[in-house]
RNA sequence: CGCGGGGUAGAGCAGCCCGGUAGCUCGUCAGGCUCAUAACCUGAAGGUCGUUGGUUCAAAUCCUUCCCCCGCAA
């Protein structure tokens, strides 16, 4: 088939190498390069690296709701579009440009988990499950029928980038497979009495409330590693935390109980937080042992103050 | 030239501002002690203080070149 392939961030790029040995890739669409990262250089993104060192012709068109880039998009006479976070919305005139439509790869089992941040959503909401659904698009977000969809348990050790990395390869697979199927499945609508919406991740909600429940803090923990990332402040300093467990120990919200051998933080109703991996600024992530052999938390004081 | 932190023994850190014998915790090795230990005691090994050049009687420390790592912001 001719496809157009359109994606963005690493999610993706799984995704567009699958097609690109089982399909005739017209174009890619992604979004521009944009100043990032240190020194603020001007950046692909990962789909448009992948993009060009394939050699297929990348566009990055600001937006799709003009009539000369519907034009350019028509030029490439594919048969079907696929999109995996693009992070453009798609207008009707671009869904109705390919006779066999636009197909949409997501990363949660839709209806559940419809928008930006599905996969850190569902281990952050302690979902047992998580998966792929390979939908039709339509012009509501996320509200396409869906063609099929495969399941990936969460186990209480992932984290959302052990499930962002699974679910993107396990998302390339369903994707080929709905291709070579796909004139024989029928869509199936999404029962709207079960929508779910997945927040895009806010920097705000990363400073870790220790007023929170032992074990929600935990699954932010655990959903934001390794991006956005969850941290406390101490001293002024950002200190981010990868990784914690639930342990008993009694103290106001953000008190440190133990800061020698083990960083062991008071939260709500009787719980405490043993922190297990930690990154301080301008240093590599390490476990919490290693950074206490040359650093110390004053017991008693408050974390977040 | 977006802002900022860092590179000191195998690991994690202090020392740098205010130059003057390179230190702490852990690990390793050897020995001791103990019914026992993530216990304790004694001892040892292990560093050209990231790199280049400079200032100085003397540089981890001050100035300089380059390399590498990371946080913020986007």
């Amino acid at each position: 088939m001719k496809i157009v392939f359109m994606g963005t961030p690493d999610f993706a790029v799984p995704v567009l190498e699958a097609l690109a040995k089982e399909h005739d890739v017209v174009a890619v669409y992604t979004r521009a390069p944009k100043e990032s990262g240190r020194g603020k250089k001007i950046n692909k993104t990962p789909v448009h690296l992948l993009a060009e060192k394939l050699g297929f012709e990348v566009r990055t068109p600001r937006t799709l709701r003009n009539d000369d880039e519907l034009d350019v998009l028509k030029s490439f006479h594919a048969d079907i579009a696929i999109v995996a976070a693009y992070g453009l919305l798609l207008p009707q005139t671009v869904l109705d440009a390919f006779p066999k439509g636009c197909i949409n790869v997501h990363a949660s089992l839709l209806p559940r988990w419809r928008g930006a941040a599905p996969i850190q959503r569902a281990i952050e909401a302690g979902d047992a499950q998580s998966g792929i659904s390979i939908m039709k698009m339509a012009l509501a977000l996320d509200a396409g029928d869906v063609l099929r969809q495969a399941i990936v348990p969460i186990s209480d050790t992932m984290t959302g980038g052990d499930l962002h990395d699974e679910l993107s390869v396990v998302g390339a697979d369903l994707l080929i497979q709905v291709l070579r199927d796909l004139d024989t499945i029928v869509p199936m609508k999404q029962d709207e009495a079960l929508v779910t919406y997945a927040e895009k991740l806010d920097k705000s909600e990363c400073l870790l409330n220790f007023n929170q429940d032992a074990e929600v803090l935990c699954r932010k923990i655990r959903a934001f590693f390794p991006y956005p990332a969850t941290y406390f402040m101490y001293h002024g300093e950002r200190f981010k935390v990868y990784l914690a467990s639930v342990v008993t120990g009694v103290g106001e919200a953000g008190e440190i109980l133990e800061g020698c051998h083990n960083l062991v933080v008071a939260v709500a109703s009787g719980k405490a937080l043993q922190i297990e991996k930690i990154q301080r600024e301008g240093k590599q992530p390490m476990a919490i042992s290693e950074l206490l052999k040359g650093f110390v938390f004053a017991e008693g004081e408050k974390l977040n103050s």
